[in-house]
Parts: structure tokens; sequence; C-alpha cells
DNA sequence: TACGCACCTGACGTCAACGTTAGGTTTCGC
DNA sequence: GCGAAACCTAACGTTGACGTCAGGTGCGTA
């Protein structure tokens, strides 16, 4: 039984690979573009990385997928979350850092309005297009069953 | 009065940019690729777009944002509409075209019902995404206005 | 009929998001 | 403790979707 990890659930690059459709390559250039950054490494130099970063790959892989947002966009989204978050962990809670507070968490507010309003826009013009496109199907099946006349303007 | 138009209704590249977010460069590259052809030219060369083409730019720009597809899948799709719609056009009824026209039927049918369920699809992913980012806005919203307890493992 | 703007055809440039290759090191199962 | 497979860094290559420039032609209007 030789245990790989290091510390409990650290994962290898291929163990990542794993859980999502990725590649070696994609994963370093995220980390290039600052989106991600291994947990730890391995005395020899492989980088380790734990669940949340596959979490944070998730939702960078469904904001690429879905809102066809670039890295560089998404970088901003997740700098963000994490201003706020690392925030939230650090204990200091003078004056000063509670004026901080506010202004993270404002900002991040104001980063989720617009991502939320971007998909509602979307939802909207997609279902729309869905629309469309099931009467052209409708059409189409009701064609293929019982042909079509020369002048489709002659209601039978 | 100078009518500029040769035929009725047909458009310059300049009359076609009034009601696109275009450029001249995109309209070009789109005909290199194969997604539209300009319906006649001037004497001089100029480029002339009838209303169905703009109808058709609409149709890519609408894949292109929404769906994110390559302009080379939007091309399958166009092709497939295309070459049923000029069966159509075409007054052949004979037994071997009525055969072609099943086929390019079932093709086409088979193009929509792809393209719907990639929309559902969509539609399901978007929305499960807002779900969630609707989520985290009410707990910033929350914790903007009550501060936020060190341990947020505890309810109350 | 002259002028300025729109348009033309090449052709090369650009940018994001990786792919690929080279040449070496690490890890792991046996 | 060894060999194959995974991983490393560094660097150059590729692809899609256009942008941009050069050098010339067409078009509408004053």
């Amino acid at each position: 039984m030789t245990v790989t990890e290091q510390e409990p659930g650290e994962l290898t690059v291929e163990a990542v690979l794993r859980q999502l459709p990725l590649t070696p390559r994609t994963l370093r250039y995220y980390e290039e573009v600052g989106l991600i950054a291994p947990s730890s490494r391995t005395s020899g130099g492989h980088r380790l990385y734990d669940q949340k970063t596959v979490e944070r790959l998730q939702q960078i892989l469904r904001l690429k997928e879905n809102l066809g947002v670039s890295l560089q966009e998404i970088r901003e989204i997740l700098d963000a979350e994490q201003a706020l978050d690392a925030l939230r962990q650090s204990f200091h809670q003078n004056r000063q850092d509670h004026e901080r507070q506010l202004e993270y968490t404002d900002r991040y507010i104001e980063v989720l309005r617009q991502l939320i309003e971007k998909m509602d826009e979307k939802i909207e013009s997609v279902t729309a297009m869905r629309d469309r496109y099931q009467e052209r199907l409708q059409k189409s099946l009701y064609f293929r069953e019982n042909g079509f006349r020369k002048n489709e303007t002659e209601g039978e």
C-alpha cells in the first residue's frame, strides 16, 4: 500500500485529469495566467493540487463553456472572490480591515450582479432561439409526413 | 433622389453594416469560408446583398454568441438548411428527387434535433449556474449587512 | 468633372488558448 | 534498483477569427 499523497487528499496531475476534461498543458497554462496554483509540490517538483482547486477548475470550465468568457475575465471574477475569501480568513478585525471588507464585498457583489445579469440574458436569448428552431423542426416533421405543396402560402 | 440599389432591396456593404455589428472584413471573411455570398455585384465589382443574407448573418451571430459554435459547424448547419431549401425550390418531382428530398429532410431534421438538444443543455446548465451564483449573491448581501461570524459552520 | 469616401483584392499581422517537441528528472510497481 | 510512464521546464508551432496595411478602383455629389 504505497500512499502517494503527502497531505490528505492532495492530487497529482493525473488524478486531476481523471476528474476533468483537460490536458496537462492546459493545467500549466491556467497556472501561467494566474487562474490556479498547485497547493504544493513533491520534493521532486511535481505539482500537487487540492480539491478546492478542482472545484475552481470546474467553475472555470463552466464560465468558459456556458458564458464564453475569456480567461482574463474569469481571472477577474475569481480574483474578486479570492480577495474577499482571503480577507475573511485573516482574523484582523480593526476598523481598517472593516473598511476594506466592505470594499471587497461590494466589489464582489457587483461582479456577481453582472454575471447573473449576463446569465439571465443568455438564458433568455437561447430560449428564444430554441423556440424558433423548435418551430422549424415541427414544420420539417410535418413536411416529411405530408410532403409539401408547391405554394406554401396555400393553407391546404 | 438617387436610388443606389439596382434590384429592389439590394444592400451595399455599408447598408448591411448599419443593421449588424460587423466589419467589412468580417463580411468578406464569412464569404471566404462559405457562410454567405453576395447576391450580386455592381458593374464595378462592389458587393450587393439581399435581405435574406442579412437574416442569415443574424442567425450566424446568434449561433456564435449563444452557443459558441465554430464557423465551421455553423456552415454545416446552414448547408443542411440550404440544401433542403434549394431542393424545395427546384420543381423536379420525379421519384429520384423524392428520394433525395426525404434524405435531405432527414438530415436537416437530425441537425435541428442536435441543435435543440444542445440549446436545452445550455439552458439547463446556465440556469443551474445562475442559481448557484444567485445564492452566493444572497449570502454576500446578508454578509454585507450583518457582518460575518468567525465560524460559519455554526448555524446561528 | 473632380473630390472624398466606400470599396476592391491580396497579403501579412495579431491574439487567445492551447499543442507539440526536445531534452532531462521523478515516481512507482515489480 | 530498474524500467516504463508521468512529470518537469523552455521554447517554438498552430488554429480560428479576424485586424491592418498597401495600392488601386468605383460611386455619389457639389
